[in-house]
Order: structure tokens, then sequence, then C-alpha cells
DNA sequence: TTATAAGTTTCAAATAATGAAACTATGTTT
DNA sequence: AAACATAGTTTCATTATTTGAAACTTATAA
């Protein structure tokens, strides 16, 4: 889905497993696994015990099904402790959370798509889909178009060019040149919405976080429900969201900066 | 550290090289890698250009420094998903974590180790150790002791034999004989307590999650601070946790029942 | 400028991956 | 219970990839 494995030897073959295994949405089969995949059963065999051996699959004897291993756990645990932004923003992301009695999310581009990096919710009034890892799209989602509006204009065109347009609600932008209208005023204003554009009944109220250079590194953003809150009361939120996305930004430009003696 | 990668090919290989990056604990170097790794300069970096090409890993192109990649994420977001423990225990942590008004972790058994799988904290009072894909020590953790005594025996004993026995506190267990003494208790009691063992400061209460079939696949325990309560006070809360742990085990053996059409 | 280290490419040899075919379990139907 | 079907595993000659010493090309320091 994201990754040209072109030529990424063997390698590359055995992530691209490892996709293979997570779009299944549940514990497989090796024979489930061996009808999606392109390669030989050996191969494909050979692929799932070495991963499995590795922590990277796991293998149920019980119901002789695969999912994915908790080395991958580990592994993310280290690389979200150990990158630039999340570890930086999470006590101002708790702060924000209390303070609005909302669910906030922290998000970074990658890859044309959101990718979030932290949440904090209060409570579950509603079912909140973001959690660190999860993936979006860009031009549906306030974070993503918090970030759109602020990338440099080549970047911008290449992830402009990326997105899917799919349709998910009423109100979801339709094409390239409604996002690009739209991102306009994001860009004036310093402030993106999701009126239910990629979930009915979930709004939110985004701004992009920028270093002193003035770069976007991700979005910070308080979502809602309709049942709850409309568009006007989340924009009473915008000061201390505003407040709290420029105190990360300076935050991560510190320690982005050398850190060993 | 965990995997005997013995002769995994090549892709043993690259997945030692995501722990070596990990071990390092911030953005590295190829240089710095290359000095603690075990292969050649040109294998290496060909290892670092296919993962980064992946996606595995991210390389920074200001600082020239490799860091774990959000391909990681991604899959690791996934496999919290699909497992059979986190996303069922999930709405339970919660009602624990939000009626006790305390930092809930629950916790899987990986290889000795103690895998936390999910957290629910109400406030950051005191800083939680505990995140999602973090490790600990099995033998001086509540939730690790909680499991070890529950297993059955031939498994304890393999575990057992795997523990460090290193002293953290001057409450730390000190070798497998006090461990396994305090086991017994565990297993009669049914509830597990850390009392500062592993963390200057920082107690719990464990209770291990049991299938309708008795066996361990988990533990929940309910942590806080020597500032704020003692172990006595945790004790209240043994009710609540042990329904919480019956009600998650519960849950969890449905849902390992076969699910497809 | 020269010197030193860091990063990158080359290429023949060594090794590991490949997959058709055969085989062995594990269920399923008659 | 035998016959059948499907899932999972192993074999082995062939093929392709990985390997690493050496050479080369940048960066950085003296």
């Amino acid at each position: 889905m994201f990754v040209d494995s072109k030529s990424d030897g063997t390698v590359g073959k055995a992530m691209q497993v490892l996709d293979q295994v997570a779009s299944f949405q549940r514990p497989v089969r090796f024979s489930e696994l061996l009808s999606k995949s392109p390669f030989p059963k050996p191969t494909l065999y050979r692929f799932v015990q070495t991963l499995t051996s590795q922590g990277m699959l796991s293998f149920d004897v019980e119901r002789q099904t695969y999912s994915l291993g908790t080395r991958l756990l580990r592994l993310a645990h280290s690389a979200w402790r150990n990158s630039s932004l999340a570890p930086v923003a999470r006590p101002f992301i708790e702060i924000l959370g209390a303070e609005v009695g909302e669910a906030v999310h922290l998000a970074q581009f990658d890859h044309g798509h959101v990718l979030f990096v932290d949440k904090f919710k209060v409570t579950d009034h509603f079912e909140t889909l973001a959690q660190v890892g999860k993936i979006a799209p860009g031009y549906c989602t306030g974070v993503g178009k918090a970030i759109l509006a602020f990338m440099p204009e080549l970047e911008q065109d290449r992830a402009l060019a990326q997105q899917s347009y799919t349709v998910y609600t009423p109100f979801t932008l339709r094409d390239r040149a409604a996002l690009v209208s739209e991102l306009a005023t994001i860009r004036s204003d310093g402030v993106a919405y999701d009126r239910e554009e990629h979930e009915k009944g979930i709004i939110s109220i985004a701004c992009p976080i920028l270093t002193n250079l003035g770069s976007v590194v991700g979005a910070v953003s308080i979502a809602t429900s309709t049942n709850r809150y409309l568009i006007k009361d989340l924009k009473k939120h915008l000061p201390i969201l505003l407040k709290t996305a420029k105190l990360i930004g300076t935050e991560a430009e510190i320690s982005l900066a050398p850190t060993w003696p």
C-alpha cells in the first residue's frame, strides 16, 4: 500500500509478508495467506517460519494461525520514545486534553497520509478511531489539512497528488480543486476544521505544529462528536489549541538539536 | 536480547539491525551503528539502505541519523488491534481506571519478560513508566509475579530460569528461592503485590487473567506512588480488580473462539 | 593544503533463496 | 474404515542474491 518494495531483495519481500498478514485484520492461516500472496508455497512458507522465529509474527498452535508478533510492539515502543515529536509533545497534549475535556490527537504526515502518533482522551464518550500508529487520509481530516496547508509547495504538490479523494460522507471534499481552495483559507487562518468529512458525526479543530524556522512537523487537534458539540463550540478552544501547537513547535525545535556530549 | 537469530538468513540479520538501532535509544549515525555491529561496512550499509527504503528505519537527512521508522508504528498498531487480549480488555481497563482513579496496566508474558500491552492513567501524578510495547522484568513487578504464579509448572520453570534477579531496590527479591516462596503465596491468594521492588516509590496490586480453562493469558494491575498510598490502600481495590480480571478472562475466552463465517 | 574519517560503489566469490515436485499430515466425504 | 481432498512440510538442483575486501568519493578536521 505504501512501499515500493521494488527490488529490496529478500528483506523487502519479508516485510511485504508482514503487511500481508496485517491486511487480514485477524489471525490468518497459512493457506489463506498463500491465496493472497505473490510467492510460491515453499517461499512463503519459509518467510513465515523465519518471521515467526524472529518474533515479527506469532503463531497460534491451537488455531494454526499467524498474527503480527510482539517484537513489533517492542520496536514500535522504541520508535515512539525516540521520535522527535511525540515524546516532546506528550506533556502538552495531556495538559490540553485535561483543560478542554475532549479527545486530543497528535499527528504527523507520512507518505501522503496522516499518521497518529499520540492521543489523549478524557473518557470514551464516542469511539475514538485514532490510536497511535493508525493512519488516516490527509485531505479529509483536520490534522491532515492543517499539515497540508503549511507544507512547502513542492512537497504539498506531491502530497495532493497522492490523495484518493474518496467520498466518505456528504461533507467530504471531492477533488483536488476543492481541497486547494480550502487549504488557502486554512493557511491564512492558521486553523483547520474537519466538518464530518471523514466520519459522520465526528468533527475536529486542528492547528499545525511549526518549528521556529516555519516548517510543519505535525498537527494537534481536538475532536468531538456532533452529538455533543458544533464547530462553533470547538472554536472556543482555538486560543489554547494554538498556544499548545506553538509550545510544542518550540520544544520540538530545541530537542532536535544535537543531544549527545 | 531476545531472539536467537541463529541462521534466520538475511531477514534475521536485518531484524538484528533494527534491534541495534533501537538499542541506541536515540537517532544514530551509520558509523556509530557500524562500530557496534557484527557486520562489515558494505553489508551494514546495504541493510540500512534497504530498511530505510522499506520504512522500517527513517533517515534524517539534516543530521545524517537513522531512527526506527513509521512502518513499525503502523504494523504495531495492527498487531495490537488484532491481538487476542488487549483490544478485548480495553473497555474493562477503562472502567477500572475510572473507578479507582489510579493507573491501570495490562500485561502479557513474552520471552521471560513482562510486556505491557495497554495502560490507562487518569492523570500523570507520577511518571508512569509503563507504556504499550514496554518490557519489564517478571520477577519484580506485580503483573510479572501474578503471571508467573499461575503458569504451568514447566513453563514457569523455564521462565524462572530466565530471570536476571538484578537488585533494583532494597525490596527486590534477590533470587529464585525468594521468588518461588512468594509465588506460592500469590497462587493461594490470587493476588500479587509489587512493594517497590522494581522502582523506589512505585507500588502495585496485580491479578492474573485466567481463561475459563484456567490458563494465564496476562495480568491487570493498579499502580500508584508511595507518596500517595500504601499497599493497604491498594488492597481496598482488590475486589474490583479481581472482578475485572475475571471479566477479561471470560471475554478473552469467548473471542478466542473461531470468528469467521 | 593535507590528512583523516565517514560514507559509497565495485565485482568476483560464496552463500542463500528459490520453486517444481514429491511427500506427509489432517481433516472430510462416501 | 477406506478413499479422497486439502493443508502443511521437505527435498534438491538451479538461480539469484548476498557478501566483503578493496577501491573510491565525499565530508570534516588539522
